[in-house]
DNA sequence: TCAACGAGACAGAACGTTCTCCCTCGCATG
DNA sequence: CATGCGAGGGAGAACGTTCTGTCTCGTTGA
């Protein structure tokens, strides 16, 4: 996670941001494993030395590209959540931002299990990123449903989180307007069965 | 899909199917692109020129991997089925056999997502393997669940389908009991709500 | 006799990484 | 104001490694 900034004002470098939107859209679109370094700096038209005075490797870079990617998520989500009164609202303005990215074009999946299905060893320190990221994500569902009825979120927000991994990664393998469709469905059950809060089943 | 016999005898080369299931071994749980044809050919014990001989390189014993794990797939599906009587009864078999999957010692997720992962080029064959085989099993799925009730049985299918895609992608990231479990829960509700046989909501 | 296989050298390319050299700003200090 | 210094960046050579793929030659066994 290097981040490196001009000595003087505390903007972050331009050829630093032009590297790593550069790395986000090429590994996003390509994969990891099989873009190269020269690549990156070949379209983010800066020099070798450049990238290597701004991340300590590809390593590096890979981890910045999730980090910036788990940033804007939780940006979106966050966007998404404000302005909703209740929280089946925010529920479902979430549901919508995840069918909006679906839906649009250059949509190759979930950045992080894409990448995780290119770094599956468990110690590695991408793969880990990624846990970090889906455990962040997990527990923010788990909250959201939390406040629809009164029953525990845990099992429900497991659901909606494998629905939308399945429909992340069936997005760009399939019709992603009946993807879309499907997922939202799925999330208004699981809506609706909280809505009428019925005591625990277990 | 080169596919050598020794000439005698019909039955495949020994070298042959050492080096399939290495490779499947090693492509399943390292990932393709992360992994040389040294590490394959030096762990089945053969040699180069070997390999060269039953295939005419990489892409192709990625997709003779690939291949393999379609049609122990479509065994595995025949076998649950197989001894079920009802619709209901074969649905569940083949949620068990998913979830029997996901829980087991050395799952590393959906080999075809995963390989997708590493192919997003929607012209590469490695690429329209994963979606023939994926098209394949959600036309299963179908017409196991039409056998269910009397409604139109694409959605859920599609919904189905999705829970799955999200148990196998998260069954190595997360708990998989707990993920066997959700998707359990998520089958069961799709075959209680067609065992209704409402008439159709569109 | 002939096909399958082992052993290993080899080529050509791509890989990530480090290196030197030079230019050009911005700014702090004399 | 002038000077100089250092950071950021460009250009490109070069490193050693690894990659896929091809090649020759010897051996085995049906």
């Amino acid at each position: 996670m290097t981040r490196t900034t001009n000595a003087t004002s505390g903007k972050t470098s331009e050829a630093r941001t032009r590297l790593l939107n550069t790395a986000t859209r090429i590994f996003y679109t390509e994969g990891i494993h099989s873009v190269g370094i020269d690549r990156v700096i070949a379209e983010a038209q800066v020099t070798r030395a450049t990238l290597y005075r701004h991340f300590s490797g590809k390593e590096d870079l890979v981890l910045a590209y999730l980090d910036q990617a788990d940033r804007m998520m939780r940006g979106q989500l966050a966007d998404a959540q404000a302005g909703t009164g209740s929280a089946v609202d925010a529920v479902r303005a979430v549901a919508k931002a995840i069918t909006d990215g679906i839906r649009s074009q250059g949509f190759r999946g979930c950045a992080f299990l894409n990448a995780v299905a290119e770094y599956p060893d468990p110690t590695h320190p991408v793969h880990q990123a990624v846990l970090r990221h889906r455990e962040w994500f997990l527990d923010t569902v788990t909250d959201l449903l939390a406040r629809i009825g009164d029953t525990p979120a845990d099992a429900d927000a497991r659901h909606l989180v494998m629905l939308r991994d399945g429909a992340m990664a069936a997005g760009c393998l399939f019709d992603p307007a009946l993807i879309a469709d499907t997922f939202l469905r799925g999330v208004e059950g699981i809506v609706q069965s909280r809505m009428q809060a019925r005591t625990p089943v277990d």
